[in-house]
DNA sequence: GGCGATTAGGTTGTGCACAATTTAATTGTG
DNA sequence: CACAATTAAATTGTGCACAACCTAATCGCC
């Protein structure tokens, strides 16, 4: 009986295929917003609250400015967003959302509606799933540090 | 109040984040075994049977052509597998392990170890939430396809 | 005020992920 | 047998994700 671990019983294929399946879920809805899933994502933390910085952005999402520059780019190309340099602190670049990218936020509060149908788990399962996978992120950046 | 989603609500998000994370966890021992963590999912498949098509690999992970092919060619170019157009049906393309591929399943019985150790989830927390993972995963990739 | 260290953001390069198209091999049906 | 339909891979194009590096602005400390 050999060692090598198998596809099926990690947790991290898991992982990445229910991640996978959750974005596909979601494609053709934000298809017709014109939005990527990451794209969504940014307009999600600025529908919170705006203008936010890119390290912002970044800190919320746990992404770069390698990712996020070019993905903000094309969100001021769609008319969503706009970027204004910090007058305080000329470093920084505010992110501001225009009147399209917040009219947009109508048409997206139906989408995480659209998992929670898909999902064919309980609402209580979906909550608890959801606290599992809060705790083993803050675990695992955790562990990823030392 | 806004009826937005937000961010820190969304069950999508925490798969997306962990997910990431425990790519990010694995990072360190796939960089020595000269793996990236697809690859690495890809070397599993074949560590349990081998040759595969690329369609064969396609099914088990998810993933098609377009993504396979330059993967499958850097492994190969790694010395890892080797492409052989099957005899009995020449549209299909066979991977088999080379003899280094073989040895390399070795050095990759420790990985999954790893995300066990960091996760900072008991082993019934994890297998259950392994189990939540593989019905949701199944749920929504049905739902995908209506 | 001067100047090294830090911080914010951007750029470049590599490698997925996925849609759409292309090419070649095979299969099914008249 | 002919030939339309299907199937297997590869290719092309767009958009993340992340490491490494770069520039400019700011801060700390003397």
């Amino acid at each position: 009986m050999s060692d090598a671990p198998r596809l099926n019983h990690q947790v991290c294929f898991a992982l990445y295929s229910a991640s996978k399946a959750a974005t596909a879920v979601y494609r053709p809805v934000l298809d017709s917003l014109g939005l990527t899933y990451p794209q969504y994502l940014v307009m999600l933390v600025l529908w919170e609250e705006e203008p936010r910085t890119v390290r912002e952005l970044g800190a919320a999402l746990g992404l770069d400015s390698g990712t996020l520059s070019p993905l903000l780019k094309r969100l001021e190309a769609l008319g969503l967003v706009e970027r204004r340099r910090s007058l305080e602190d000329e470093r920084r670049v505010e992110i501001h959302l225009s009147d399209a990218g917040r009219a947009l936020s109508e048409g997206a509060s139906a989408v995480p509606k659209r998992l929670a149908d898909a999902a064919g788990l309980t609402p209580d399962e979906l909550s608890q799933l959801h606290g599992t996978l809060l705790r083993l992120t803050a675990a695992l950046q955790d562990a990823d540090k030392h």
